[in-house]
DNA sequence: GGATTCATGTAAGATGTTACATGATTGT
DNA sequence: ACAATCATGTAACATCTTACATGAATCC
């Protein structure tokens, strides 16, 4: 068994879904194309870690519903007290950010300012989803969405953190005359760079 | 070619390298295995986007020292300014937070925990770095460090807000006689487990 | 009329990991 | 003695992405 097999099994532990709920659902935690979701959901069929019940619809295509066994149970539960891997990321915009010295300021500019918008859409559409874990709280069921709530609420901190940062670094090269050489050279004159950037979001002014 | 190719480039870009020296070198921008990274090296110098020269050494196996091409210094700048794709994060920590509440509470202050120490080891070792790069400033070779100082000070960050989360998350589970369950109901019941998440890193007291 | 949603599957290819292979030097 | 560092490479395997395949219903 592989992350992926772990990461269904701790969806499907919340509520028995198809192969193509899980698509959406595991995004957020573990983002799988349904071309690798739906040959792993056989093969842990058929090690008795799942079962499935086939839906037949009218106007849309069947479906199969997949609910976790008692040893698919025991499995993630085994699995949940080791202690995970090292988590990874991968992420071309730092390469970029590492090279973009060596293009001209508007293109850096360019880049950071992209991010920032595609960081706000990605806050305000998860905002929808947390106000609905919200309203689940409330009605009851939340033991079962807390992890995800707690899950959205910190990416959504992060990302929002990630916005300050690149706010940051945009005012840097916004706010005057500074190209980016002249902006480093000020800043390790002034032997502010270290304490700049670790005091970053509570600065307004250099 | 990949996005592995183009971090070869711009590391590159900062300064000749072997493969064994790139190994370490990507680690913090775009992890990659020895077996990953000496194939690519030859298809790119295949291609002409970089040149090598044979360092014979004694007591040390000899190596190679792959440079930048004028070829591989366009390609690069050309792909910098090209949006970057989505970034990708996996992290089995996420699932295994999402899942927790089917265990026992020791469990999962124990997971909570280690990744506490783990974080603050990473953050300990990168200081180490942050301290080189800016010694790097002041002898003023600096302007091909700072992409990677930010880099460095930006994952330490991070990786704090990420402890303050985590120590949040453990005083919440350790701080009285709550167990998590009561610790939702009682969250819920005051409305304020929105607030309190979202203002996480002010709160001390709840 | 064309895109999107729902729904499942396979096949080919790219990317990433683990293991095999070699071998002197230095530190514990 | 044993592990780690330096240094390069290949082979097998696991994982992930993109493309092929089908088809009704609904929205713009």
């Amino acid at each position: 068994m592989n992350t992926l097999g772990y990461a269904i099994l701790s969806a499907l532990g919340r509520k028995p879904c198809s192969g193509y709920e899980l698509v959406q659902y595991l995004d957020a935690v573990w983002p799988a194309k349904h071309s690798q979701i739906y040959p792993r959901l056989s093969k842990m069929e058929q090690n008795g870690l799942l079962v499935f019940e086939e839906v037949v619809q009218t106007g849309k295509p069947d479906k199969k519903i997949f609910s976790i066994t008692e040893k698919g149970r025991e499995t993630l539960e085994k699995w949940v007290t080791e202690s995970p891997s090292d988590p990874i990321m991968r992420d071309e915009f730092l390469i970029k950010i590492n090279s973009i010295w060596l293009s001209d300021e508007e293109s850096a500019k360019k880049l950071i300012q992209d991010r920032i918008s595609n960081l706000e859409q990605k806050v305000a559409y998860r905002a929808d989803t947390i106000a609905e874990l919200e309203q689940k709280h409330r009605e009851n069921t939340m033991s079962k969405h807390f992890g995800r709530y707690l899950l959205f609420n910190r990416r959504n901190m992060m990302d929002k953190e990630e916005i300050s940062w690149c706010e940051w670094v945009l005012n840097l090269l916004e706010k005057t005359n500074f190209n980016i050489s002249k902006l480093m050279l000020w800043l390790i004159g002034a032997g502010k760079l270290n304490l700049v950037i670790q005091n970053m979001m509570a600065v307004s002014e250099i």
